[in-house]
RNA sequence: GGGCGAAUAGCUCAGUUGGUUAGAGCAUCCGGUUUACACCCGGAAGGUCGGGGGUUCGAGUCCCUCUUCGCCCACCA
């Protein structure tokens, strides 16, 4: 046998030689010419680019990891692409505050642009739209490249020719396809409604992206006045007083009955507004009546479509109050107090109000501060407005009907990982209060495939779109003309204008199964991964995600997207807070890695659980890399020994045949019920488990088989040839089931005396060299229990490990004590004792009693 | 307020369908230059399993209840 056994053997540079040589090789390359039975497919989350990658991505991606070198093992051809998320509003602002620019799109492209030399974030300088996707193309591509060499240190083992981005010409297909097939069967349609609003970005918000947040406040009693008497509500919002439609009470409210039915009038703008009653108001909250607005909140659009109550918006897109003096309000002071609110912020208008509620006496008492829970859009800082905006829907369930028990149904065909995360999905769906919105008012995102006619005036008909035909995909309206027209008609009556939103960054992301599967494009391709075999992901874009890529799935092939989703945790800070930039808590992969070595971060990944977040502890890194390390040096001792004592050059060494000593048939037995539990754990997606067995054999093989076996292994006769022979296979067999946590330090080993990648090697289940093995495991356990007495004999007398035993005496009851004493030539060996130990049959004993006396200093 | 999860050694976590004396790693302490490994090795100490009740011959494990923590959702007058 020829091995090639460095002298001293280091981690240092394993990524380095072996990504590379991954890469040459191919060793990861999907073969798309196996059978749909033989393919493993999965389903990757595409990494935001323009954010950075932290420790948590780097465990998370590890665990899928896991999998797919498992599956790999097992003989599954494993098709693992990776995609980047490039698109979309997180793009936009690294491009804004990397270069400096933002996106004015009535300004014409320039040709050659270049951006400022120094980016000033107070002074963004206005650019063209094609310059700054142009700009956004070219930042996402640097980021690409950093992720893809981080992913390859960190050995993913991706195949690097099946990559996607969420901006490419791919996803720009696929997200059309998609939604004008869900155009012609009526899931996606257009309304004109109230929708929530963030005023910074300028763009509709989904439910999907809320986050409730506290927000400072102060209630404001004032007064509204009927015929007789004033009437007082509590309101959040005093600036929405000219935007008010009506006062509204419970129907069982005693305070208010009278009021039912009449009018009163507004402070300060003097608009009369009926008073009505709903069962939505609550009494017990401020005074029980409350001032409906256009629209204040969520309530207000229901009271709003139920009682058919007029829309008096005063609030624009950019969160100003408009400039149009509205019609309702006729009385002069309250349009000389409007003209004066006009394009103020809702902060100032409110400011300005109080006052003038004051000066007026419409207000009760002062303001009383509060802290309140408000809409946020989860990347945005100020809270939503609502606006009435038209907007693109794709139905979702959340108006009920069968379609909400149908994906709920298609949740429970997918088995979860854990299995409880499944009722976050359910719980989702039967939370829902409308459908999807998924138009963005952006501008690097995937456009819609529509446009409108222009009538005579110029003024766009939105209820006939002009949809792209399937076959001109992907298709930018904005540069191309509709099927039927010429660009030149573009804006003019009679002509067309293009739709000017965006997808939302899921209604793209929740296609990443039809995009990597070659859905339409690729048919042979998608009817041998799709439905894809797993989708992993984190907990917090199960609603978002997962629930998305359902939808989608639901509705245009009509069945559950994946077989699994495993879900993994976070990795939070020591102190179990969620990593954050803002917090400052964030750490950074690259160092993690450099100081302690992919294997050895990835072996800390692999022991926090599905599902499980995990407090970060930059200790337990040195615990992987001393595995890392062990790995190195018992292979090296295993395989230098075999070189010294070797059995000769040819395979035979593998032979199971020459494996006759009793113990080391126990070890060999012992190992294959090993492999059986960590097969069954990796079936069960229980990475956590198998490297737990495993590595605890490993250290068990290591520091007490080794050390009982060690002298005997150097003898030329068949018991050395017993140990020599125990150790190779042991080692074979252990490096296999490292090989998915350890990818460097075992594919190096293996480079020592094995032809090809272990990563391509077969998982040692039913492994025939194992099966031969037969012998009563407890024997290695005993025998190891005996040894570690004698160390322990040594160690409480504070003398060497090498120190002689001059005196040993055994007890046990006598079906152990004939078993321990098959192994007792390599204990007496390992245990240096010197004496002929003395047996004593005692049924009264558990286990063993070891006496054992250090021979004494001289 | 609704849902899900968690509570076991100083820390991070295992603990199968209930079954002897509850395990591991890290940290701590003691000892050792053992020709695979000082990026090392050996050993020791450390826990009334969140509280209370119940079922059982037997409960960390099953049931009830309380407490605490985490996450998701709902709370905008």
């Amino acid at each position: 046998m020829t091995n090639n056994v460095p002298e001293k053997p280091v981690l240092e540079g394993l990524e380095a030689t072996w990504s590379a040589r991954w890469a040459e090789q191919g060793t990861y390359t999907f073969d798309r010419t196996k059978t749909r039975e033989q393919i493993f497919s999965i389903d990757t989350p595409p990494p935001t680019v323009s954010g950075s990658l932290h420790v948590g991505h780097v465990f998370s991606y590890t665990h899928t990891d896991l999998i797919a070198r498992y599956q790999r093992m097992r003989g599954k051809e494993v098709f693992y692409p990776m995609g980047w998320d490039d698109n979309g509003l997180p793009t936009e602002r690294r491009v804004q505050n990397y270069f400096g620019v933002r996106c004015d799109p009535s300004l014409p492209y320039e040709a050659d642009y270049t951006p400022p030399d120094k980016p000033d974030p107070k002074k963004q300088v206005p650019v063209s739209r094609p310059n700054f996707i142009e700009l956004c193309n070219q930042l996402v591509e640097e980021d690409e490249q950093v992720f893809e060499q981080l992913w390859r240190t960190l050995g993913l083992s991706v195949d690097w020719s099946q990559t996607y981005t969420t901006i490419g010409d791919k996803s720009r297909t696929v997200s059309q396809r998609a939604f004008l097939r869900n155009v012609a069967r009526g899931e996606a349609y257009q309304q004109d409604a109230p929708t929530l609003w963030d005023v910074t970005f300028q763009s509709a918000v989904a439910q999907a992206e809320l986050e409730a947040r506290e927000y400072p406040g102060a209630y404001h009693r004032v007064a509204f006045h009927g015929p007789e008497s004033s009437v007082h509500v509590e309101t959040t919002r005093p600036e929405l007083i000219g935007a008010c439609v009506a006062l509204i009470a419970h129907p069982d409210d005693e305070r208010y009955q009278s009021l039912f039915g009449s009018t009163v009038r507004s402070p300060l703008f003097g608009v009369e507004v009926p008073v009505v009653a709903h069962p939505l108001a609550e009494p017990d909250k401020g005074s029980g009546i409350v001032m409906c607005c256009t629209f204040g909140d969520l309530t207000d659009v229901i009271w709003w479509r139920e009682l058919q109550l007029p829309n008096r918006t005063i609030i624009g897109r950019d969160g100003r109050i408009l400039p149009d003096l509205p019609e309702w309000i006729t009385d002069e002071p309250g349009r000389e107090l409007y003209a004066e609110l006009a394009g103020k912020t809702a902060f100032t208008s409110r400011e300005i109000t109080v006052s003038a509620l004051k000066e007026s006496g419409d207000l009760d008492g002062d303001p009383k501060p509060t802290q309140r829970m408000a809409n946020f859009y989860e990347k945005g800082d100020k809270p939503l407005e609502i606006v009435s905006t038209r907007q693109w829907y794709i139905t979702n369930g959340g108006r009920g009907s069968d379609l909400q028990a149908e994906l709920i149904d298609r949740g429970n065909q997918i088995d979860w990982v854990p299995a409880y995360m499944q009722s976050r999905l359910t719980n989702w769906i039967n939370g829902l209060n409308g459908d999807w919105l998924v138009s963005r008012q952006r501008f690097f995102g995937i456009p819609f495939p529509v446009w409108y006619r222009l009538d005579a005036d110029g003024e766009p008909d939105y209820t006939e779109p002009i949809l792209a035909e399937e076959s001109t995909l992907p298709v930018d309206p904005a540069a191309e003309a509709p099927p039927g027209f010429e660009d030149s008609q573009r804006g003019e009556p009679g002509g067309f204008m293009a739709d000017p939103d965006v997808f939302d960054t899921w209604g793209t992301s929740s296609l990443t199964p039809q995009i990597v599967c070659g859905w339409e494009s690729d048919p042979e391709l998608f009817a041998k991964t799709f439905p894809m075999d797993v989708r992993p992901q984190a907990h917090d874009i199960i609603r978002t995600w997962l629930f998305s890529t359902v939808v989608r799935s639901h509705l245009e092939h009509g069945v559950a997207p994946w077989r699994h989703a495993t879900i993994s945790g976070f990795v939070v800070d020591p102190d179990r807070k969620k990593m954050s930039k803002s917090k400052g808590n964030v750490v950074v992969p690259d160092d993690i890695l450099a100081k302690y070595g992919a294997d050895a971060v990835r072996w800390r990944a692999a022991g926090s659980r599905p599902g499980a977040d995990s407090p970060f502890d930059e200790a337990q890194m040195k615990v992987g890399r001393r595995l890392a390390m062990k790995v190195l040096n018992a292979s090296k001792f295993v395989l230098a020994a075999e070189e010294a004592y070797g059995l000769g050059a040819d395979a035979s060494h593998l032979d199971p045949a020459r494996v006759t000593e009793p113990i080391d048939l126990a070890m060999l037995s012992r190992l294959r019920g090993v492999v059986d539990e960590a097969t069954a754990s990796f079936e069960a997606y229980d990475y956590a488990s198998a490297l737990e067995v495993t590595e605890k054999f490993f250290w068990d093989f290591c520091d007490d088989y080794l050390e009982l076996v060690k002298e005997r292994s150097r003898r030329a006769d068949p018991a050395g040839a017993s140990a020599k022979s125990a150790f190779v296979l042991a080692l074979s067999v252990q490096l296999r089931l490292l090989a998915p946590f350890l990818p460097y330090v075992t594919e190096e080993v293996w480079s020592w005396w094995q032809e090809g990648s272990i990563h391509r090697a077969a998982w040692p289940v039913n492994d025939t060299d194992l099966t031969t093995a037969e012998h009563d495991p407890t024997l290695l356990t005993s025998a190891a229990s005996v040894l570690a007495d004698i160390r322990g004999a040594k160690s409480i007398a504070k003398v060497s490990q090498k120190t002689e035993i001059s005196q040993l005496k055994i007890s046990a009851d006598r079906p152990r004590l004939e078993l321990v004493r098959l192994a007792m030539d390599d204990v007496v060996a390992a245990g240096r004792v010197t004496a002929t130990p003395t047996y004593v049959a005692d049924d009264a004993v558990d286990g063993f009693k070891v006496d054992a006396t250090p021979a004494p200093i001289d």
